[in-house]
DNA sequence: TCGGACCCTAGGGGATTCCCCTACAGATCA
DNA sequence: TGATCTGTAGGGGAATCCCCTAGGGTCCGA
């Protein structure tokens, strides 16, 4: 790796986009486009060969889309970072990007200052986010926090009441609960106190979300 | 393609597996292995070269696995037929192999008969599946039949009706909903006879499995 | 242009369900 | 051996649900 001149390789599948990419990148004297790759596919190959400091590599690419080549190259061990351009901002997508092996992230119509800032960086061995992107990212992590806390509630349950959990989150009544379990309505109360007093859960929708959120409610929907 | 003798391409990121194969299929006097591949990738570039009658392929393949291979094979609209190969019984990839271009579909420790007959059927043109499979497709297609008649029958709603649909699912309550919407209680009650007229849904359980197999509940968890 | 068809709105009233409190027996555990 | 957890259940008032009826608006074909 050059400490002056950032190497570069393009890998998109539209020809316009990779000269617009080119021409932008070309005009800070630090960074050179050593290569271009039409799809997922030849990128990786590329990288392998021409072992560029970056890859700046679109999402969506048919013969292999640019989230499948940026976990090959990270499984064949490939030094080269990379920076993943998408069309639009969708940033649900980031976080497993990142896992992938990606190091930047960026959309396909931010200035052009911002994408030759994002090389710069990404080649440092930084990582570069767009900030709705660190939003998303906070977010993302946020959530599967609560998501592993909630899981956490679920576990402190009894097997009693994590069954009337799920029957109710399922929007069975109480006395259908009972029914179903041969116990009395009322017992079916009393476990509703116990969740609620426990996990914090007090009426349906809570029970739906959390429900939901865990993904109590898809089994035995496969019908 | 030879009317007497069937060629096969194995591709299987197992030495051991390819030796097997090999020999269950050279015990066949009209079928010739002329060529295995280490992992999709391999097996894609061989089945473009070689042009096998068949590709008898593993599922899980690392640089690229089975089902993004046999994808790839029928992008590239490689008159080659593909039998997939699986570990277990993993039904539930099945539908979407064969709609990525697979003609056939086995698990691994089948008989040895069974896979001789397979790759003959399968280079002749026919599909093969086990006797399990064939009742996971059937299976699928109803799910995805009774599934888009569901879908069928939300668009038939109402956007006020679909609204107050999600919102009973959700586990809200009349009067809550009422609240939401800004209008009585009373009028929820209305949607909720017209629902149950329209599409038949009665009870809570009714819309909990409808909106979940529709996927409504999903969106706004996102938290 | 008028009568359906469809949609949004809403009330009355009985049946059902929910919520909160209390209660007890077996198990487990400190 | 007392404390905590779990499974069980009843009483009673408040909230909700279910079914029926009903008016006003729009749109469209006869």
């Amino acid at each position: 790796m050059d400490n002056d001149i950032i190497t570069v390789l393009l890998a998109d599948d539209h020809a316009v986009v990779r000269y617009g990419l080119k021409a932008v990148l070309q005009t800070a004297p630090d960074i050179t486009v050593i290569g271009e790759a039409r799809n997922g596919r030849e990128a990786v190959d590329m990288a392998m060969r021409l072992k560029p400091d970056v890859v700046v590599m679109d999402l969506s690419m048919d013969v292999m889309d640019g989230a499948t080549a940026t976990r090959e190259l990270q499984r064949l061990e490939c030094a080269s970072r990379i920076l993943i351009l998408t069309m639009h901002a969708e940033d649900e997508y980031l976080v497993p990007l990142l896992e992938a092996g990606a190091s930047g992230y960026l959309v396909k119509n931010a200035a052009d200052r911002e994408l030759v800032d994002a090389v710069r960086m990404v080649a440092r061995g930084d990582q570069y986010l767009r900030l709705g992107a660190v939003r998303a990212l906070a977010k993302e992590l946020k959530k599967r926090e609560h998501r592993a806390a909630e899981q956490t509630q679920y576990d402190s349950l009894s097997d009693r009441e994590r069954s009337i959990l799920r029957l109710i989150a399922a929007g069975y009544s109480g006395p259908d609960i009972g029914a179903q379990l041969s116990i009395s309505a009322k017992t079916v109360d009393t476990y509703k106190q116990r969740i609620h007093e426990k996990i914090g859960l007090a009426h349906r929708p809570d029970y739906v979300r959390f429900a939901v959120r865990l993904g109590l409610l898809d089994e035995g929907v496969s019908m």
